[in-house]
DNA sequence: TATATTACTGACCGCTTAGTCATTTACTCC
DNA sequence: GGAGTAAATGACTAAGCGGTCAGTAATATA
């Protein structure tokens, strides 16, 4: 069958696409818009489809929902786990690696609007809250905890409250996104994540580091610049 | 009149408190739920009214909506101006007061779900998306800024992206409020905000400070235990 | 106590949209 | 090509909710 030929059809049967297509398009909605206020019918529309053909595939909305957040799910794990088993080189360097790879990855893509919506509907779908809180947010922190704790015993990091620290390693990162989402629109300077990142891991590495072991570190100085240089010693000590 | 006989009539007239009532219930049920997924007859009933009366008051959903967060900004504002009026104290220290006066006044009342409502919803109200982000953010974020500059100009912070090393104590604390409103109700072990609030605090003072006047900053260190006492060189250049 | 005023009520209307299903159309297989 | 299968359609239904308003009860006034 000529391309032509298919054009002239007034539809085509693409049973295998169809999900995929539908849960792409309701990402987009849902994230846009949020999920009241996104209308089925929209979504059948910029699958290229009609509703009743959304409904061959997905029982309600509420279960479009769930297959959404469920299929943007696989990626964020996958991802998780290789890093955990990459674990090599300081933690710094790891630390590194995970954040840059996971906005490569995942939060400059269209993945990236799933926390948004997650933290808007997550009260409305405790269900689905609770199943993305143990299966992304939860194994992401430990994640990123045990990087911190491995390096708290290395002795790279000074001792602090290990599930804190990484909140707030956390924390610029999820706000970027969230904000690409929200209020981006009003803004007209934008963000240029890599260099937000660079920065945010510069200013945290740097102050969690133990002074005496800066030098273990795989915490690149920016490079384009005259870097402030540190030489330091510490009088070792645990914080709190 | 007893309150016996006020409780035994049907209904008493209240037109001075109606308003008030009317936008804390709204802002109950808009921060719980989303916007779209808020009745006005369950706004009404849980101001103790029924939905006429809500209209009588407000002329729309959308003008109750705006209502709510124009009410609620009104105590940012003010506690915004009073800070940078009273800006006194090392670039440190006012940090500290700012981040630690807000969270008590804004932070941890019915108020601090008003950033998560922004977040979700702000898309769908462009006008008054717009408008918080003007009066607020802004607002906030160029007080906070300041602050980074003058610490950097008067040397205490090593010089950086001052808009970014806004975000970046921003970040935490926006955040920890979102998860309030979010999937706080998910973990049994919830988050100490003040100590959350000091590491965050300590860590990015911590990371910020240009380390030969180190002694200058006003960052208390933690008293509880044998704080980790650094003496530091630094061979001044500029990052960036 | 009688009258006037108005804050308040709640039944109702109409629009929107999730969800259904009888019908149509593309495709498969002989 | 023709019969059989199933993917896809779109008009339809039912329900929920924003918004209205004629009526009612509390209060002010005299």
């Amino acid at each position: 069958m000529t391309p032509q030929q298919r054009q002239d059809r007034r539809w085509t049967r693409r049973k295998e696409e169809r999900p995929a297509e539908l849960m792409a398009a309701a990402l987009d909605l849902f994230v846009e818009r949020g999920y009241a206020a996104t209308r089925l019918d929209d979504v059948a529309a910029l699958a290229g489809v009609s509703k009743g053909t959304l409904y061959l595939y997905f029982s309600s909305k509420e279960e479009l929902f769930k297959a959404v957040i469920r299929s943007g799910i696989v990626p964020l794990i996958e991802q998780g786990e290789r890093l955990h088993e990459e674990h090599q080189g300081s933690a710094g360097e790891l630390l590194r690696k995970i954040v840059f790879a996971w906005w490569q990855s995942i939060g400059s893509s269209k993945l990236g609007g799933i926390p948004k919506l997650m933290f808007s509907e997550c009260r409305n779908f405790p269900e689905i809250g609770q199943f993305y809180f143990e299966e992304v947010i939860s194994r992401s922190y430990r994640l990123i905890e045990s990087v911190m704790e491995s390096g708290m015993n290395g002795g790279e990091f000074r001792r602090m409250d290990a599930n804190y620290a990484t909140r707030l390693v956390v924390a610029p990162i999820v706000l970027l996104l969230l904000w690409r989402y929200s209020f981006d629109f009003c803004e007209s300077k934008c963000v240029d994540a890599e260099s937000y990142l660079e920065q945010h891991l510069d200013v945290f590495i740097n102050g969690l580091v133990a002074r005496e072991f800066k030098e273990k570190t795989g915490a690149k100085e920016n490079k384009d610049a005259k870097p402030a240089k540190v030489v330091s010693i510490e009088i070792k000590g645990r914080a709190r």
